[in-house]
DNA sequence: GAGTATGTGCTATATTTTTAGCACACTGCT
DNA sequence: AGCAGTGTGCTAAAAATATAGCACATACTC
């Protein structure tokens, strides 16, 4: 299962793959600067190899540094993340999720948001039947 | 932050969380029955008073057993939850959240489902301005 | 071209996590 | 009353995680 992926992770892997995400690819330098309880560099690089090894992350050579990127795609790790939150938080129900987050960020919406939004459901509809 | 709260967890200690999470509470056969991967029962039951000691859990009785109840409530690890996916995964965009929640499952949405979602978002306009 | 800065590879060690196991308490039976 | 079943408390040990440090390479600067 894909989870085992996520689940699978320490403390610290998870932490630092989130960052990863975050970003899209990063440095050890850069990994460690978004650390908001930040080990030493040393440390940060053991990570990153052992995510290597586990083959979470692959790295590039960025001229003389590392770049590491995920080597499961931020769409595909991101659907586990929908998923796993969907099960956990809102019993599997999609339309309370999506409910959840509108409600949580009303507010922060603006109107052509909301013009977007109104017209995937119409596309929803249609596709549903 | 209440994040440290989420990302301070082991491995275990987050894979039980989470079970306690999507039933609301649990005795220790229940969790252990949830897990994909169950360790002795002595380790788990080893788990929960760690979590307990940490303040994430608390138990009550329940006859001759201990039942198990997060201290933070669903709904506000839910919010952390949400936010956390968000930064990770959607550039801070509940937009994009939504957008996505409504693309991946588009086909399993009833049309009251989507009229309630309309409303929502009719609800969320009003609420902007 | 010597010296500083910033990299990496690797190894050893401290710390945390994870696990199992024993001792004891309480229930419900027969 | 004795016994099986199902709890808990606690402790000790194994396994995994997290961290630091050294040795060496490469770029950059003066």
């Amino acid at each position: 299962m894909s989870d085992s992926e996520h689940t699978g992770l320490s403390r610290r892997e998870r932490q630092i793959m989130d960052i990863i995400y975050r970003r899209g690819r990063a440095t050890v330098a850069e990994v460690l600067e978004e650390m908001s309880d930040p080990p030493s560099y040393s440390a940060v690089r053991a990570l990153l190899r052992i995510l290597k090894d586990k083959g979470h992350v692959l790295h590039e050579q960025d001229g003389p540094r590392y770049v590491y990127v995920p080597t499961v795609p931020r769409e595909e790790a991101r659907e586990s993340a929908m998923k796993r939150l969907l099960r956990t938080y809102f019993d599997g129900s999609p339309e309370s999720a999506v409910a959840a987050f509108l409600d949580m960020s009303a507010s922060e919406l603006s109107d052509e948001e909301l013009d977007r939004l109104a017209e995937l459901i119409e596309e929803a509809r249609k596709e549903g039947r």
